[in-house]
DNA sequence: CGCGCAGTTGAACCTGTTCAAGCACCGTGG
DNA sequence: CCACGGTGCTTGAACAGGTTCAACTGCGCG
């Protein structure tokens, strides 16, 4: 069951312009945000598939359409000249990406796995910010859960230790009610993690491997990770 | 001069349940929001003063409210259990807070400096959000300069230096087009200055003396620095 | 005058980085 | 089928940037 927006009633219409209806298991994370879709945009919809690795926009481009995630993971991250480089966020289907810019995207976009988008004329937005309150509605939440995201994660990188940085990565992409024994899937790799968290991925490595040595966790393979003992994870991530 | 909002004019129309109508030194940072007042929600407006130190709301408050700068410095920031503070922003003039926060806020704002805020009902903004079109875009405006700040926010505290912290802290609250010779004040004290960087005072004391020593800065006061040599400071912040 | 707070400076320590090597998995090609 | 090379992950050991603990300074204010 998906959370329906705030207040407001969507009209059911769907978007027909394509076919990938996502339908996969990465979409456990963060479904805080609600799942309507951009219906009343829909005439002016395209949808365009993108291969592990591929930029969807890059820092710097023109910010002319803005994207739905449908399928797959995007990671949004921002270089410094030398190199160096933060990781803002995994976004997952049914979220948007490219809202906050302006004229100009003001980081990179790119598939951490295969993905699916959907895209907007940015025009389109402040079209249905005039005129099209249910839409705008979607809109705007959809900011407000990017900024309390970024505040969380500002908390995260800025105050918080190596170890419980880990923690609280696996935390949150786990189920809200997550039980031990559950499993979850770590589609980047580390060197994404390690970007996403503000340290280095030999970093991440060792936190992993002494939660599994502490019997936290148990790993099945690099990508997947499962809850031994979420009550100590927990106490480790600070929560 | 002060930017006027995107493309949709405002009515003249002054909030005039106060006599609070800024006019002072720190208005230079960030005017990158637009300045307009939510002028249509005037009449369920309410005018606040803060003392230095006094709490606006805290991190668990319910949000019923949302929050006006108008003369003043608040800061914005989330404590962990063990006492460990990061600063998220600190808040000037013209600029809205408590905006992202659903039923509950998500951060604790305090005045650094006296403040004055107006406050209006969180429900004029779902009012605004509904009729108001212009109101809404000055809403969403807003949101979408937080939610950047904090991507920029994440860059600084997850992969710059100390010294590159503190040398961006300094330049971010120069004029935009600052010169050698301009004086920055810093309201805040050093505390509030090395947890929004995430580093300690000692860290932020050490920076700033190195600057110092290096001629790159000078420090009639500790609340005030005059920025001797910009291009280099520039170089230091690496950008 | 003396207390108290904010900021500065110094020195030891520690967490996470850096550099370097080793390992496991996997698709390719012989 | 297995050798091969590549990539991504893990592990080890030395190093370093920033923290921690502690002392000192300077200034405002009772």
């Amino acid at each position: 069951m998906r959370t329906q927006g705030p207040a407001i009633a969507m009209p059911s219409l769907q978007v027909s312009t394509g076919n990938a209806t996502a339908s996969l298991a990465t979409s456990r994370v963060a479904p805080a945000a609600p799942a309507q879709r951009l219906a009343p945009l829909a005439d002016r919809a395209r949808h365009v598939s993108f291969a592990r690795g591929a930029a969807i926009f890059r820092d710097g481009d023109a910010a002319d359409r803005i994207y739905e995630v449908r399928n797959g993971v995007v990671r949004l991250s921002k270089t410094l000249a030398d190199g160096r480089r933060q990781v803002l966020d995994f976004v997952e289907p049914d979220r948007i990406i490219g809202l906050h810019d302006g004229k100009v995207h003001g980081a990179t976009a790119e598939a951490v796995t295969p993905a699916v988008l959907v895209s907007y004329p940015r025009s389109s937005v402040e079209t249905a910010m005039a005129g099209d309150a249910a839409t705008a509605c979607r809109l705007m939440t959809e900011l407000r859960a990017a900024a309390m995201r970024s505040e969380v994660r500002l908390v995260l990188v800025g105050r918080k230790t190596a170890d419980e940085r880990v923690a609280t990565f696996l935390l949150m992409r786990a189920h809200r009610d997550a039980a031990d024994g559950e499993e979850v899937s770590l589609p980047m790799g580390r060197a994404d993690i390690a970007d996403y968290l503000a340290v280095t991925i030999e970093t991440v490595s060792r936190a992993l491997s002494k939660f599994k040595a502490g019997g936290l966790i148990a790993m099945p393979g690099p990508q997947s990770i499962v809850l031994r003992d979420i009550e100590r994870l927990r106490d480790v991530a600070g929560l």
